[in-house]
DNA sequence: ACGAATAGTGCATAGCTATGCACGACGAAC
DNA sequence: GTTCGTCGTGCATAGCTATGCACTATTCGT
């Protein structure tokens, strides 16, 4: 459109000021080339003179590599995703990479992102939707570029997964509630298209079945607070309500648990236990103190930045690599009480 | 390092495959250049063989324009800023930009982080860092590159600032305060580096002046939940302690409530009055409604879209624009009680 | 003092796309 | 049938850095 007025000094602006050739230029930045103290200074006085900033844009012509990421995220309203996006963040800075942030709430918007990352380089891809089908996975690697899936197990020769024992905590979770005295089961999951909410509710599921119950009442809801509060507003509309209940994560746990209390009168953990999953910190706010599961967010990060080294160094795909990472489980109040 | 096998079919690849030249494959994918049906279908078939994205890098060499913003950001654990990441990130995707998230968490890390910016050729810098000294702000302008800091006010020829109504917001919350039958006034700040923080604490300080009252006991924090919690049990370990209190965001509040009401036995707002600033989501959960102001994430971010649309056509410098958006008071149960 | 090794420099080119320009083909207008 | 405009095509080059290669100057060993 506008002609864009040159805005930068080139090396070869910094080479004609200094009296010296386009390669010195070039080599006084690359560290370890063969450069006299002498010309390293012209360079240097020359090029300090006109701000000039080598531009990494030619060199990632030359070598097919850009160093950067590309994080592709949606629904940061998680505190959870927010705080594996900073660590993400953090961890590719020091490892010398620049991220690419994508947000995208769909599949339907990530198909349409891909392309725009492939077109400019970027070396890896970490999605961290909790949404992604095998479809968009097999999708993915068609683009050729490494890929990480974050909390969702699809995998194929371009993408890996690192995920977190969804299925083994919440058994445990059901044994807990179990010997903490719960009769009657409740559980609200998120979106039908996350599979980490199905691997939570399936556990939870199997858990009891595996002490002989069978019966259990269920819910959906969008992950958030206001969808958790009107949930159990639904789930406890009925009489014979549930006195445990099980949330896909801890943002709905926290607004369930307001619902329970402060729109129906019931007590937690006395009348109803509660339990989520992240362990988000205000999971450990005075004002709900509830029991919930550590995905350790940072050993799960630091698995995914090992493979995208791996990666980074591999010539070839280098994908299928599924990485589990244990929950821990972390009691707090709102399951604390005594069996009846 | 190793050598990058040649990964990505250029238009180089594609035009002999199809049997034509380079410029047709460049112009096929240049909506309205003149290419015949004819070439276009010979073009895509070869494209769709090879896997063909066509690269942006060279043309960020010839236009002198990436289309890339960075985003330098710190403290992502505040949802308020979480949730104005997400929006800068949908409205620059939506305006055609990619997003290139940088993580800083003191002036010193984002000094190194911008000549690397400067080499990725950013079109422009979003900062919005709690932390930003007129002197770095200065730093910043050596590289002439378009900044927009996010409600810090610097201000220089490349600086522009957008920022919510601190002063007025503070002076305005001493008024209710004051209606609402306080006498006894407290306030908890963030870290002293922070701007937004010392107007907060100054326009409070003006309101309850302006109305006679010079007494105010503070205590200073570090915006983070735990941390106002601590210096509410700091504030209200004296004897006489304040019947209301302010607090410079949030979740400081929040941390507040929690230490008076489960920690000191004090009724809030009963016996204390609490109020925040930002409006985050969990300030209006059932276990807090806490009174706060809402700074319009939304419409400060679609300002300072706006001031990087200007400076993307713009062919000099385009800073020293400071815009101001009003913060709209969000009254609570927490400052809901009767004048004595 | 002479050959050999080393340090330092510049030349030329790769890497990939966009685009101005020249050129050929074709239909239309006169 | 000549003269244009239009359309489509290919050639050549800009844009900036990194690097292999050739070349000169310097140092060292014997």
């Amino acid at each position: 459109m506008t002609e864009r007025a040159k805005k930068y000094a080139s090396s070869t602006d910094v080479a004609r000021l200094a009296g010296v050739s386009q390669s010195a230029v070039s080599r006084t930045y690359k560290p370890g080339a063969k450069v006299s103290e002498e010309t390293r200074s012209k360079v240097l006085k020359a090029a300090a003179e006109l701000d000039y900033r080598p531009s990494l844009i030619p060199r990632i012509m030359l070598t097919h590599r850009s160093n950067l990421v590309a994080i592709v995220i949606g629904g940061m309203y998680n505190p959870f995703y927010a705080a594996v996006l900073e660590r993400f963040t953090v961890g590719l800075q020091d490892a010398g990479n620049q991220v690419l942030l994508v947000h995208a709430d769909s599949g339907h918007s990530l198909d349409a992102a891909i392309p725009k990352l492939a077109s400019y380089r970027v070396d890896a891809i970490v999605s961290a939707l909790a949404i992604l089908s095998p479809r968009s996975a097999d999708e993915l690697a068609r683009f050729k570029i490494p890929v990480v899936s974050f909390n969702t197990p699809v995998r194929n020769e371009w993408v890996s997964s690192v995920c977190c024992d969804n299925v083994g905590a919440a058994r445990a979770l059901a044994d807990l509630m179990l010997t903490r005295g719960g009769r009657r089961f409740g559980c609200i999951s998120g979106p039908t298209a996350s599979p980490a909410s199905d691997e939570r509710l399936a556990g939870f599921r199997t858990g009891l079945a595996m002490r002989g119950i069978e019966d259990l009442v269920t819910a959906t809801a969008d992950f958030r607070y206001e969808g958790g509060r009107e949930a159990a507003l639904r789930l406890f509309a009925a009489p014979r309500h549930p006195d445990a209940l099980f949330c896909a994560n801890d943002l709905m746990a926290l607004g369930a648990i307001d619902a329970l209390r402060r729109d129906l009168g019931l007590r937690v953990p006395e009348d109803v236990m509660v339990a989520g999953f992240d362990d988000i910190p205000s999971a450990a706010w005075g004002a709900y103190e509830l029991t919930t599961f550590l995905q350790d967010g940072r050993r799960m990060v630091d698995e995914a930045l090992a493979i995208l080294k791996t990666a980074a160094t591999a010539h070839g795909p280098v994908g299928d690599v599924a990485v589990d990472v244990p929950a821990r489980l972390i009691e707090r109040r709102t399951t604390q009480r005594e069996p009846a």
